[in-house]
DNA sequence: TTGTACGCGTTATCAT
DNA sequence: ATGATAACGCGTACAA
């Protein structure tokens, strides 16, 4: 049998409302009676019954990360600090995966009731959603690292993120500058009406803007398989069909450094080299990237400085302080040795 | 106000009682009742409520995962399977990361308690606890892909991994058979007593069946920043002071694959090829090592199969149907392109 | 300052 | 087959 707050209330010869006052730090009390109270808890490792706590309070203390994508590793880091914010601020973390199929609101609807979270957190998925939908839910909630698409502008929205559109711009601005002309990319199947979507948005423009007409052989993408977009394998397969299609291009612009990685291996694979042949650049600034070799040119995502403002919002959020915030954070163009001058 | 149990009984008419009978499959029920009832609930999106349930059932669904170096991207895709198939058998997933000097036994008390946890699952760390320690776990716990050296050689603790002595082994014994003689490692620092030095040994042991006395110059491995063992940063600045050492070697046979990916970008910084100057191998197989240029030879452990055995093994613990269970699964030796016979 | 008593939503026991 | 009710551990309004 486990120590409850009736024994703590026992061995000290107090009421049980007595107990509660102590580990809850409520004013009204004796600090002696306190002082008694909080060393038997300790001797005899006392921890309050969270079930018991949240039934009591009709809410729990949980924040939950909702995930589509568990597999990328770009998100692993932001998980890192989410799971350390949170339990710094003596809550507690709860990871759901959301299938690539699923609607994140039905879920989240599902998991607010069953769980009574406090708090959640989107991270991943396209996030299109109708302000309807988004009213149902009735806790607060962030959405992490996700382009926001024009068609959610709610001015209730909260969200980190950096501008998918801008950086993409910013780094194809970059490879045309350098003289490339022919910029192929892989992009995320037409459906994607969010990052993919941003981040072809911001090459296209670029292209125009230097004087490129975007040409539709260049852009790429997979069909099958959409469940793993922003994988290796995902570039590996994109890059390798435009190599064997014969068409030309000299710098290959990829939305995420997985998919840069992958597709720099296809490259090599048909015996080529990079950046001799083609240069390569990519998006997120995961650690790989940097490490590969030629280490990846790429847009770095201040992931740690968004992972702890997104829980420095959510918490605002929770504690009544604000309704809405959006903050977007400025990416870096991070030149790798996976591009060159023409 | 959220629906609650009795809304749905005051709607059908019926007692609390009889709406618990229906939602939890009791066998004592009318079939007509029980069809209102259940569609009554799924009219009015009725969800029980988790604390409550925990409360009365004093135990929660609920599966901890402790995991020790979170970052690791080795651990995300077992994570995603843990996540999967917990979710699969209606039980809820927590997560929960162990600072690298904390002990994961007393955090897992701690969480026992609070959470009423049903089972944990131990990711990383070193594991080296005594069996009065282990005993004050009083739930069903489980080892996952974690080495356990020969101290906890305890019948009753119940573990997943590969053989980390074996499959070291088998791939220095690899490069032994390409002709290596000098082959360096970059292990972990001599503080762990579990993976890293079960790998060292595999290692040593390789060398001497092969004829070749193990080199203590050979032997790297960083003393500071050791949170951040298995990383790519410790593999390239410990291959980067070997380098400059001017020690003489061949081959280099790294404890992790991102280890390996770390080192080989240091050879390649310091102007040197993989393999026609050095040939490089790693440890886990992950993604990262078969796209890398050129990809790493390495051991993939099957960790999807790994996940999933554990995952079953702990349900098997909780039902009561075993006591412990250890399962070692084999490794396999991938070649790439980062390997070359002398 | 402290104690008493109720209720949070659910399941299980005992009647009926 | 169904209903009434106690109990799970805790927090709090109210009384003392």
């Amino acid at each position: 049998m486990e120590t409850t707050i009736k024994d703590i209330a026992r061995i000290c010869g107090v009421a049980v409302s007595t107990v509660s006052r102590a580990i809850n730090n409520h004013p009204d009390i004796n600090e002696e009676t306190k002082a008694l109270i909080m060393q038997t808890v300790k001797d005899y490792h006392y921890l309050p019954n969270n079930s018991a706590r949240n039934l009591k309070r009709s809410e729990s203390n949980t924040i939950a990360v909702l995930i589509k994508g568990i597999g990328n590793p770009f998100f692993s880091n932001i998980l890192k600090v989410f799971e350390q914010e949170i339990q710094n601020k003596k809550h507690s973390f709860l990871l759901h995966r959301v299938e690539e199929h699923e609607d994140e609101i039905e879920v989240a609807l599902m998991l607010e009731k069953e769980k009574r979270l406090k708090g959640i957190i989107f991270l991943g998925g396209y996030f299109l959603h109708t302000r309807e939908s988004l009213d149902k839910l009735k806790i607060p909630y962030i959405l992490s690292t996700g382009g926001v698409s024009d068609t959610n502008e709610t001015e209730t929205l909260s969200c980190v993120s950096v501008d998918d559109y801008l950086e993409s711009y910013k780094i194809v601005d970059y490879l045309c500058k350098l003289g490339h002309k022919r910029i192929a990319t892989i992009a995320a199947p037409p459906m994607d009406e969010n990052i993919g979507k941003l981040r072809l948005k911001g090459y296209k423009c670029a292209l125009k803007d230097n004087g490129v007409e975007p040409d539709q052989g260049l852009i790429c993408y997979n069909v099958e398989d959409t469940d793993q977009i922003f994988s290796m394998e995902y570039g590996y397969a994109a890059a390798k069909k435009l190599l064997e299609s014969g068409t030309d291009f000299t710098a290959l612009f990829a939305i995420s450094d997985s998919i840069a990685i992958g597709a720099a291996k296809a490259i090599f694979d048909s015996g080529k080299k990079i950046p001799d042949d083609y240069s390569v650049a990519g998006f997120d600034g995961i650690d790989y990237a940097k490490y590969y070799q030629p280490s990846i040119t790429t847009i770095r995502q201040p992931i740690e400085d968004m992972a702890a403002e997104t829980i420095h919002i959510l918490f605002d959020l929770m504690d009544g302080k604000i309704t809405g915030a959006r903050k977007t954070f400025q990416g870096e163009l991070v030149i790798g040795q996976s591009t060159r001058a023409l």
